[in-house]
DNA sequence: ATCGATTGACTAGCAGTGCTAGGATTCAGC
DNA sequence: GCTGAATCCTAGCACTGCTAGTCAATCGAT
């Protein structure tokens, strides 16, 4: 027993591993540059070994997507804790949303853009993203008056990604991101124009 | 004289054909079936003709972007014209947008997801993607109160952005899309809650 | 009409990709 | 010490974007 104990604790820190490398690769030099030859090189095993943790290239990066939710959901909830009023939690929250995509760039294209197989807003969702738009839901509701909650967060959960996509990718200028978070909150908020 | 202006006649319809061949293939079987290899097979042409028109793959896709640009521009001044009110014209717009990407996946992708190497919101940027943008402004700016309406148009670009990615990939539910709409267009125009 | 030069397209190949079949090696259990 | 099973690696497949070098067709000039 113990000795299979010890293969397991091996084999699940060689996962872990894995992830790990996968998002340091990921994060200093882009998902491009993330193969599964340089992966196998950096951990000192030979490709297959990556096949015998995950069935593919894709599931690796829904792993290191999954982690991304956990910390965003951490994120998240440490933001609207550290508010008082619900639209300083509101504000908290945005930010605290943006600032999370600025400084994991290829950990949000893990989670939101990369085409990955993960079954979102569904019942086997797993939880880190239940937890992450839980965040989101709940520190919205309180502003979507008669409307469905849940489909008010899901629009101004788009914005905030499209603020994100879009100033990523130079499409809207990387410069006025303050300017548009203000009219975003004025626009939640119901301040004065 | 003749002579020269047949060939450079031709070589313009030679290109214009790898434009829609590849745009073609990557509607039907997504950008990833789209390799060169496909292409110029597709084409009758072997693959480095490809690169006498084109710097590479990345200008091939470019070029599909901004064909788009141009269908987007039109489609939004349509919608615009064929409203009566500046509400209505919002509404008209939205609607337009969202069913543009819908209708064009492949399309959509090129011209806001995928990395292609166009000057965005710059002296340079090609005109098809200034006018599009230049739709999407001017119907938005008579809501933007006393706020800069070019960054006012951009926060509602996001919005529209948002919910097309999100929900292309499964991040939230696809049927839900007219409630959100309904939302976005309720937080635009005022409308009571 | 013929020749020489130039254009232009093709064949073949490079370095790299994700992924896998099959063999070699190690190691636990007897 | 031996055997059988688990584990890992070497080698390779079919593909990718892209390019060097060759060869043929075409055109202008004589």
């Amino acid at each position: 027993m113990s000795i299979q104990q010890r293969r397991e604790r091996e084999r699940a820190q060689r996962h872990e591993l894995i992830v790990r490398t996968a998002r340091e690769l990921a994060e200093s030099e882009g998902w491009e540059a993330v193969t599964t030859r340089r992966l196998s090189e950096r951990i000192d095993y030979s490709q297959p070994v990556l096949y015998s943790h995950f069935t593919g290239k894709d599931a690796i990066i829904g792993a290191v997507a999954v982690q991304g939710f956990a910390e965003l959901a951490d994120a998240l909830a440490a933001a609207r804790a550290g508010a008082g009023t619900t639209n300083e939690a509101v504000v908290a929250v945005i930010r605290t949303y943006l600032a999370f995509a600025d400084a994991n760039p290829a950990l949000y294209d893990a989670m939101f853009v990369l085409a990955i197989d993960l079954p979102f807003a569904q019942a086997a969702t797993p939880a880190p993203l239940q937890a992450a738009f839980g965040q989101l839901h709940d520190v919205l509701a309180p502003l979507a008056g008669d409307r469905d909650s849940g489909v008010f967060a899901e629009v101004w959960w788009s914005t905030m990604h499209g603020l994100v996509t879009l100033a990523r990718g130079g499409r809207i200028p990387a410069g006025a991101q303050e300017q548009r978070v203000a009219i975003l909150v004025d626009q939640l908020t119901g301040a004065p124009q």
